[in-house]
DNA sequence: CAGTGGTCTAGACCACCGC
DNA sequence: CGGTGGTCTAGACCACTGC
């Protein structure tokens, strides 16, 4: 299909008939078929038949799945370069203990990291992780690269999920303006909760992107 | 697991065993163990078992389902009500054209949509369709509600799937202009080609929010 | 009514994990 | 090594569609 050698429109023979063309059972193959429809590739009919429907073109940096901010970064084709990054300790608010399951005045850790390219800011990143979680971790400032592969290697901790809110920031925040470094710079604010496997909350992130530099997509299905 | 009856951590009897309390077939039981673990409900571990984890709120309206713009003002819990509609023809520019499927020049119709809500703007929609699909549907002026719901029943168009660029527009824009009505008003543009079940694109829209008006959510899984 | 996909079964064997 | 989930099978019957 993807070749071109199965046109849109094409109908497959019918599932059995496929089922032992390739030698296997008919619920193995209906695992296939599967597949492909969940990929948008073929579209199946009750009572009908199966159809290859026309090809999408794949968009591989979209919004559908997670990714680390490195590896976002890797996705737009930008060298990964820290312009500066602090850690701080404080005291959990209202809003965050919300979304990390603490209660407002429990110790966290800022995290906060600048990403350069080309000379110019292109994002900028808020971190916010329980001191129940970050421990020391972040004190000796050996930390670099993905947040997301320190805590895997260092604290062996996956991220699995997030929940993300995106918002346009009033241009008032003194991270917009910082970003917005050429008049019609737009910047995206992404407000995101990450978990593990386990559904629990491991940090609260503020991601601030430069909308010149970083596109975002999203492919929705009713 | 909803009701906290199954508690977080809770490790499920071994399938066989399960599907023999229910009395149906292993195969059976585990098409229902895979729907709650995309569900994000269960974790299932090969080797080691089945557990019940964290349960997350329930965001209903979020941006992983295609919704209508129409279901979307609904969900935000505001009355439906057109400030303004304007139908007119043109031509096909070149970005269309990428994205309808069509050459720069084809004749399209361009839709013009603004909503309001206790008296004030809170969007703008701007639809793009191909006058090979519209024909003359929308001459006269009979068109009201959903857009989705008009292709579906006048035209037996069904949308499926639509494929969404998230921006921030530029302040000069003059749809943000009409619409940033408060001083700290943020505008979000969704940028959406829409397909049918065959993934034949049907139309573009522009589509601008308040971001003080409209939330937008999207669950992400790595 | 014939032909298609949708569902379910009882059983087998494999792959992985922890002890 | 024992117990878990992952995969596959051959066959049966049901539900939907179009003629």
């Amino acid at each position: 299909m993807d070749r071109g050698l199965l046109p849109p429109g094409y109908r497959f023979p019918s599932e059995p008939e496929m089922a032992a063309k390739f030698g296997v059972s008919r619920e193995t193959f209906r695992a296939a078929v599967k597949k492909l429809e969940e990929e948008g590739k073929i579209r199946v009919q009750h009572g009908v038949g199966t159809f290859v429907i026309r090809q999408l073109d794949h968009v591989p940096s979209n919004l559908n799945r997670l990714q680390s901010t490195s590896e976002m970064l890797r996705a737009a084709g930008l060298q990964e370069s820290d312009r500066h990054q602090t850690v701080r300790h404080g005291e959990c608010t209202e809003e965050w203990a919300a979304y990390l399951n603490l209660k407002a005045g429990d110790p966290v850790v800022i995290l906060e990291r600048g990403r350069m390219a080309d000379g110019e800011p292109v994002m900028t990143s808020v971190y916010i992780l329980p001191k129940s979680i970050a421990g020391r971790s972040f004190d000796s400032a050996a930390f670099s690269g993905s947040l997301f592969q320190f805590l895997e290697h260092e604290l062996g901790i996956t991220i699995r999920k997030s929940h993300t809110e995106i918002k346009v920031p009033p241009a008032s925040d003194p991270y917009v303006k910082s970003l917005a470094v050429h008049p019609d710079t737009g910047v995206l604010l992404m407000q995101q909760t990450h978990y593990d496997e386990n559904n629990f909350p491991v940090f609260y992130a503020y991601d601030y992107f430069r909308n010149d530099v970083f596109r975002f997509w999203i492919d929705r299905m009713r």
